[in-house]
DNA sequence: AGTCCTTTCAACCATTGAGTTGAAAGGGGA
DNA sequence: TCCCCTTTCAACTCAATGGTTGAAAGGACT
């Protein structure tokens, strides 16, 4: 159900692509050809991509005259982001209590590493920009 | 580079079966036999699985002795995570931008609604569980 | 030793998916 | 009107993938 939905969008990233349309869409919106320019691949092969991050829901077109400008849709990558963070909380919140249960057994002197000492997350690290 | 790492992560996320294993190995470390139990496929199918969420780093599992629980790595999750967030952040600031101008435009009165009106992101909405 | 369960390898089949070529609609603008 | 550019459909090739069956290692327990 909302696995079927969820999946699909992670197929629409599941080709490096596809990835590179939807960074490059998210600095704004595009043409088609604008955004086959970079790629070595037909024109028709793009749509096709496009087709899929469409079907997925990623992007929208509005249909209307020519040149119809490509857009990125935001909800989407909510839908990845809630899913992932919801059981990314889960395995930290399980580790916490699991470490807690460690110290506890050794009486509480030092943690013991079981594997790699459960650091809490990177928070969204400062990278760059890598695309 | 980087992309390829991410759309092998999101790749292994692409089939729904892979998708809930994810979703239940973040209740907690589980064996293969428990695994694949809910499923009606072979278990080589299910090491199969296993081995695309392995090989995207999703997942590892000790080299040791015989029943070997798989363990959910967390890395991979943050790693989708900082990709989503940046972009969706990239969008959200060209479009309050963007607001921003037509509200100029308008002589600032009433926001004019192009498209869909650009609402700030639910934050995480506190879905009960529906894995 | 031998037995049983877990894990993995290998070959095979059917389906999907990325990419191509070729051709056909759709809309501006001269 | 005719021309050009954009968009899309259709059919084909080729590689990758999900699934199967069959068999073989690896450890644990008697």
């Amino acid at each position: 159900m909302t696995t079927d939905a969820l999946s699909r969008v992670f197929a629409a990233l599941a080709d490096p692509t596809r990835c590179d349309m939807v960074a490059r869409l998210a600095e704004g919106d595009a043409t088609v050809s604008q955004l086959a320019e970079p790629y070595r691949m037909t024109l028709q092969a793009v749509y096709k991509h496009l087709r899929v991050l469409e079907d997925a829901g990623l992007v929208s077109r509005p249909r209307g005259p020519q040149p119809r400008p490509v857009r990125l849709e935001v909800q989407a990558l909510d839908l990845m982001d809630t899913w992932i963070e919801r059981h990314r909380d889960r395995v930290e919140r399980r580790n916490r209590r699991l470490d807690a249960v460690l110290a506890e057994m050794n009486g509480d002197e030092h943690e013991q590493d079981h594997g790699d000492g459960h650091r809490s997350r990177p928070e969204a690290a400062g990278h760059p920009d890598d695309s």
